[in-house]
DNA sequence: GATATGC
DNA sequence: GCATATCAACGCCGG
DNA sequence: CCGGCG
């Protein structure tokens, strides 16, 4: 019978998949189930990127769709959510950290222990995962330093490599290593491992501190500057990400988009030749199978904040207000 | 997508 | 049993 | 109150 729910087991768990064949990306000809079956193929992946992490999901129980837009706060109504707090029902496997926003207020948010929790996210409807930079074990100390380059209107991907390999160059002169992914779209993020002995403050601070060194080794690409009206470069160092309850869509995530693109995690030697459009939904299993994890060592080494941190206050760098 | 309700 | 409604984000700032 | 900011 066609449109009977699925039952999948993953790991020790047995996940109900509901209305498998509805069509999430129909231009791709893309079920609910490819969607499942892809987060499969990538698990030990978006499981190295979400584990233990709180994570924010981005739902889409509808598909992706022409016309299709997501809720805002405005605009209650809406084909897609976003959802922080530990949806209804979930099984007793499905563990959670309990977070708290700038307000002070707090949630009891998703942070997936297994891959089991992928799946039955992706069974919400779940494409992108949006995991904080900590861990479980210390919510309020980032163990990820994340940097965002993001292109302004207009702007290609192939613009921001120059500025990747500068952050590359300067954080090996620091002693530091990144791992960079595409995001789906134009942009690039490099993320850094950390100890976790620094607050979010301290973090967004060295990324700053990061952004403006670039901005002064590459005048004519980089700028730091939050209102877009005054952003005159092509790539914005948005050092923002880094503030509390502020995350990014995590590695292997997909973007709700017609075409299906994911987040693809890169070595630096493919990021000249790359092309985020040639990663999605369809393509990156057999990557993934053939490669491995690009990610794959990015826990290994937690590196220092020092180095940034001194350079945030040679720079006598105050984080400004955030926004 | 899941759940609660009202018929 | 079926149809219908409801819910599912964070917050601050400036005009 | 609404729009801008991610």
């Amino acid at each position: 019978m066609a449109g009977a729910a699925e039952e999948i087991r993953v790991g020790e768990r047995v996940v109900r998949v509901s209305s498998p064949d509805k069509p999430y990306f129909p231009e791709r000809g893309l079920t609910k189930l490819d969607v499942v079956r892809y987060f499969l193929a990538v698990g030990d992946g978006i499981l190295r990127a979400l584990r233990d992490r709180p994570t924010m999901l981005e739902r889409w129980p509808r598909g992706v769709f022409e016309g299709a837009k997501i809720a805002t706060r405005q605009d209650n109504r809406g084909d897609a959510f976003y959802q922080k707090r530990l949806p209804a029902g979930a099984p007793d496997w499905v563990r959670t950290a309990h977070i708290t926003f700038p307000s002070g207020r707090t949630a009891d948010e998703v942070a997936p222990s297994e891959l089991a929790v992928v799946i039955w996210a992706a069974n919400l409807g779940t494409l992108r995962f949006h995991p904080w930079p900590v861990s479980a074990a210390d919510v309020e100390r980032p163990d990820q330093l994340r940097i965002d380059l993001d292109p302004m209107p207009g702007v290609e991907f192939a613009q921001v490599v120059p500025v990747a390999h500068e952050v590359r160059a300067f954080l090996d002169e620091l002693g530091l290593t990144g791992y960079p992914k595409t995001t789906g779209g134009r942009g690039l993020h490099i993320y850094l491992s950390i100890e976790p002995r620094w607050s979010f403050g301290d973090c967004r601070r060295a990324v700053l501190a990061l952004g403006r060194e670039m901005q002064r080794r590459l005048p004519d690409l980089v700028t730091t500057t939050w209102w877009r009206e005054q952003r005159d470069r092509p790539v914005f160092v948005d050092y923002n990400q880094m503030s509390r309850d502020h995350t990014m869509a995590s590695a292997y995530s997909i973007r709700p988009t017609p075409r299906a693109l994911v987040s693809a995690p890169l070595a630096w030697a493919e990021l000249d030749d790359a092309r985020p459009e040639d990663f999605d939904v369809v393509s990156m299993p057999a990557r993934f199978a053939e490669r491995g994890d690009p990610h794959a060592g990015l826990d290994e080494g937690r590196h220092s904040l020092e180095p940034l941190l001194e350079l945030a206050d040679r720079e006598g760098l105050e984080a400004p207000p955030e926004r």
